[in-house]
DNA sequence: CGATGTCATGTCACCGATGTCATAGCCAAG
DNA sequence: CTTGGCTATGACATCGGTGACATGACATCG
C-alpha cells in the first residue's frame, strides 16, 4: 500500500507537505496542494492511522463490549434483542461524533471481560462502553482510570458512570393512563422477580394507584414469568383464571413485557374472552414486531433501547472530553431515559366492568 | 501509559527482550522473564497495537458494514433484526480466530459507504464484511482488490464472494412436510413480490408439490404483504376470506414470515376460526420471540442468521489466509445455509379437510 | 581441542505518519 | 533599505514496537 513518502516522491514535494494537504493544518500552494492530490489519486493513497496515532496518541476509537452477562443467574430469555438496538444506538451517536467503534462480545462468558479490555487497550481505545442485555446490575473488571468507561442498562456497585431505562416511570405513565381511561381494577403480571425492572415498574404501578387514590390490592399483583419452567403457559393461565374469578376481577392485565402480552393473547383467545372488549391487555417494551403486530395492536411502553444507546454514547463522549477528573459529582448518578406510553386498542377506553366475568361463566 | 521502553528499564533489558517475552518468538532466560513480567505488570503495561501493526502490517482487524440499503425501494421493515444476529455470528467467529472487529453502520445511507470503507482502510483492515437487512442485490463501491470482501445476506452483480440464506431449499423442505403430514391443499401467502426471497421459496413451494406430483394451483398462492400499506391487514383479511370461500380450500396456510403469521392469528381467532384444529398455520424464520410464544406455537423454518454470519466470517477468514489469487472459482459461487424447519402444534397431523369450510358458513 | 550449534541477549534501523524547527521568498511598515 | 511578519516548504527527530543481524557464553560433536 502506497505510503506518505510515494505520494511525496512522485508530486516531488516533502512529505511534511504532503501531511499538510491531508491535514490542511497549514498553508500550502494551490498548485502544489493539486499536484499532491493528483498524486494521491493516483496511487490510491489512504493514510495510515497506526502511524498517525503513534505520533499523535489519539486513536479515535472507542471500545464497546456486549454479550449476555448476568450476576445472579445464568438462565435468561435467549434473546438477546436489547442490546443490539443499544449498539445501534451507539454506533449511530459516534459515527456522528467521527469516532470509529470497535466491538465485541463475551459470548456470556463474564470472564473473558478482561481480554476484550485488554485487546481494546491494545488499540488505545478512548473510551469504554459495556452493554448489558437487559437491566441488571453488574460488577465490571477495574479499568485504568485513564480509559472513561459508561455502562449502559446496567450499573455497578462503585457508582461507575450508567444510562437506564426508568422503568419506574414507565410503569407509572402506563398506569396512570390506563386510571384516566377509566381502569379501576389494574392487574399487573410481573417479569421474574429478581430482576431490577421487576422491583422498579412494580414501584411504578403502585405509585400512579397511590397517586390516583386507588388500593393497591395484592391479589392484581403476580409474578407470571418464571423463566425457563416449562409450564410457564400453564402458570399464566392459572394467573388469568383466577384474576378472572375475582369478585371484582380486572378490566385490564398489565403484562410484564411485550412478549408476555402476546402469550396472554393467546389464554385469553382460546378461553374465548375477546380483547378488548372483555378485558383490556397492555406490554412493556414497544417490541414493534409484537406490539404492532398483534390484533388488536397492543398499548404498550416504549422502552428506547436506541436512545439508551445514544445517551452512553453521548456520555461517554463528555467524559472523553472532559478534563477527566473534572466531572461534577451529580454527574455520577446515572442517567434514565424514559420513553412515552404508546395507546393502541387493546385497551378500551370506558372497562366493560364484569362483562370477563360472565364470559367466564359461560366458559365453564 | 507506560512503554516497551519504560519495562526495560525497569527490569533492566533490552526493549526487544522485552518484546521477546510479549511474543514469546525467542528463547529467554526464566529469570529474565520473570523480571520483566513483574515490571510489566507494575507498570500496567500494555503493548500498543498501532506500533506494532507499523511493523508487521498486520492490524488483527476486519471490518464490517451494516445497514439498511435497500436497492430497489426505501421502504422497508423498520425492523433491522436480522442483520443484528448476522453480526452477532460473525463477531463470534472473528473473536475465535483472534481477530477484533471494527462495525459501522450506514444508518440506511448507501452514500456512506464508501467514507466507511475509507475509515476502515486508513486502520488496514484485513478483511471486510458487508451485512444486508434482508436476502437483497446490492451495489457496493469497488475495495481495492487487496483487501477482500465478503457479503453477507446479499449478494452483487459482479460475483463477489457471498453468503445467502438457502430460501428456496428452505420453503421447499416446509412444504415437503407438510406434504407429508398429509397436507394436500397448502396455500402460500408470500412476501413483497420484489423481494428475493420471494422468489426463491415460491419456487421452493413449487418444487415440493412438483416432488410430490401435486398440482401448482395459483388460486393457492397469493401476495399478502404490501410494505408500508394502511390496510395490510384488511389485504391480508380479504385474502384468508378468499381462500376459506374455495370450493376445496386449503389445509394449512404457509405464511412468508413469522409476524405474518402472528397476524394471521388474530384474523383466525377474530372469524373463530380455530388454530391448529379448523387450519393449520406454518411461518417462516422461526423468529423465535414470535414462534415459541405464539398459542398454538408456530411450526416455520428456521433462518439462521447467526448462522449465516458465522459462515460471512469463515469464508473472509480463508480468502484472508489465503495467498488472495488463488481462489479456485467455484469458491465465487455463494454460499448458501439453509436451518431445519421447526415442527411445532400450529399444524395438524392429519389435516381436517373441510371443517374450515363449515366454519366459514356458520360465521357468515 | 577446534568447529559448530544453540541459547540468551543486545544494537540498530525501520514501519508511516506528524511535531518542531529552520529557511527562503515576498511584502509592507518603519 | 532594513526589519519584521507572513507564506510556503523542507529537514529531521520521534512515536513504540519488531525484524535483521551481531555477539558472547556454553554445550556438543567428531
Amino acid at each position: 500500500m502506497a505510503t506518505i513518502y510515494d505520494v511525496a516522491r512522485l508530486s516531488k514535494v516533502s512529505a511534511k507537505t504532503v501531511s499538510r494537504v491531508l491535514n490542511g493544518d497549514a498553508p500550502v500552494g494551490r498548485e502544489t496542494r493539486e499536484a499532491v492530490e493528483v498524486a494521491m489519486a493516483q496511487l490510491g493513497y489512504v493514510p495510515s492511522n497506526a502511524a498517525r496515532m503513534m505520533r499523535s496518541q489519539k486513536s479515535g476509537l472507542v471500545g464497546l463490549i456486549t454479550g449476555a452477562i448476568s450476576l445472579p443467574s445464568e438462565a435468561l430469555q435467549p434473546q438477546g434483542l436489547p442490546d443490539l438496538f443499544i449498539v445501534q444506538g451507539i454506533q449511530r451517536a459516534m459515527a456522528a461524533s467521527g469516532m470509529t467503534m470497535m466491538i465485541a462480545d463475551t459470548g456470556g462468558r463474564l470472564d473473558r471481560v478482561p481480554h476484550l479490555i485488554q485487546t481494546f487497550l491494545r488499540h488505545r481505545v478512548e473510551g469504554l462502553i459495556y452493554v448489558a442485555e437487559f437491566h441488571q446490575k453488574v460488577e465490571l473488571p477495574r479499568v485504568p482510570a485513564t480509559t472513561p468507561l459508561v455502562l449502559a442498562n446496567c450499573f455497578d456497585a462503585i457508582g461507575t458512570p450508567a444510562v437506564l431505562p426508568d422503568d419506574a416511570r414507565g410503569q407509572r405513565d402506563l398506569v396512570s393512563r390506563l386510571i384516566e381511561a377509566g381502569h379501576r381494577r389494574i392487574a399487573y403480571l410481573t417479569l421474574p422477580l429478581h430482576m431490577v425492572a421487576t422491583t422498579l415498574r412494580t414501584a411504578g404501578y403502585a405509585a400512579a394507584l397511590a397517586q390516583a387514590g386507588l388500593p393497591y390490592d395484592p391479589a392484581l399483583v403476580d409474578c407470571a414469568d418464571y423463566e425457563g419452567r416449562e409450564d410457564e403457559t400453564q402458570i399464566l393461565w392459572d394467573i388469568i383464571d383466577r384474576l378472572l374469578r375475582l369478585p371484582d376481577p380486572p378490566t385490564v392485565l398489565c403484562c410484564g413485557n411485550d412478549k408476555m402480552a402476546l402469550r396472554v393473547y393467546g389464554i385469553l383467545r382460546s378461553r374465548g374472552v375477546k380483547v378488548p372488549d372483555e378485558i383490556s391487555v397492555a406490554g412493556y417494551d414497544n417490541y414493534r414486531v409484537i406490539a404492532e403486530t398483534l390484533f388488536p395492536p397492543l398499548t404498550t411502553v416504549d422502552l428506547s433501547y436506541t436512545a439508551i444507546g445514544v445517551r452512553a454514547a453521548q456520555r461517554l463522549l463528555a467524559m472523553i472530553s472532559e478534563p477527566a477528573a473534572a466531572q461534577p459529582q451529580e454527574d455520577r448518578a446515572p442517567l434514565l431515559v424514559s420513553g412515552p406510553v404508546y395507546w393502541r386498542s387493546s385497551v378500551t377506553e370506558r372497562p366493560a366492568s364484569k362483562i370477563a366475568n360472565l364470559k367466564l361463566v359461560r366458559e365453564d
